[in-house]
DNA sequence: TTCGTATATTCGGATTTACGGATATATTAG
DNA sequence: CTAATATATCCGTAAATCCGAATATACGAA
């Protein structure tokens, strides 16, 4: 029930925002909030609304330790939905100016 | 300027009537807008809303044939977003219930 | 020209979505 | 316990998006 459809996917990923996030967790394995919050210099609620959507659409999953959430990309996500982000990655990252990954915050 | 981003492609993709004319598309070379209005059931100016704003984001190329317009996927389209349209066409026929092609109307 | 068909555009209203400051919660340290 | 840090949620407002009937436009036929 409350699958990931293609639609679905596609609204997650039509915005600037959630599309960095996601492409942030494809080049690496975790991070957590505060590096989000740093390398896309937005409010650190507006990354974590995003943050939340994403994780409802069950496209990243979240793990706790401590006082930080990890988060990374839904290991369990169908064939397809992987294809669309790998696709996406590259001219996302270029066109969204993302820098390489910052040296973890934790 | 007003180049094809990812975030647009997905914006675009990102509904089910959008998704679903593409998927249309994708299916055959060409398609006019009659059989679009009969595949999809939705009044013809939604149908034609919503080609438009592929249109304006150069996501699909219309042809006009006297009283007709024929539409199929820009054949400029940069590979990254043909594999995305391609990796999403199966889940999302089979989600939004899209049937074969119906014989042309013209 | 006028008519009929195919398609596009307009427009007002309904619905959804995004924003971000303020606040709440969770966890660890002392 | 209290304080501090990291993250999540709330909430009012602003903006974007969607809808479809009505209307406009484009074209071919007569």
């Amino acid at each position: 029930m409350n699958e990931l459809t293609a639609t679905k996917l596609c609204k997650c990923l039509g915005d600037d925002l959630r599309l960095s996030l996601v492409c942030l967790m494809d080049a690496q394995r975790e991070i957590c909030v505060c590096d989000l919050v740093d390398a896309l210099d937005a409010p650190q609620s507006t990354i974590s609304r995003h943050l939340a959507q994403l994780r409802q659409c069950e496209l990243v999953v979240a793990r706790r330790e401590g006082t930080w959430m990890h988060y990374r990309l839904n290991p369990e996500l169908p064939e397809w939905a992987l294809t669309v982000i790998e696709a996406l990655a590259e001219p996302a990252r270029a066109q969204l100016g993302l820098r390489a990954p910052a040296p973890a915050c934790c």
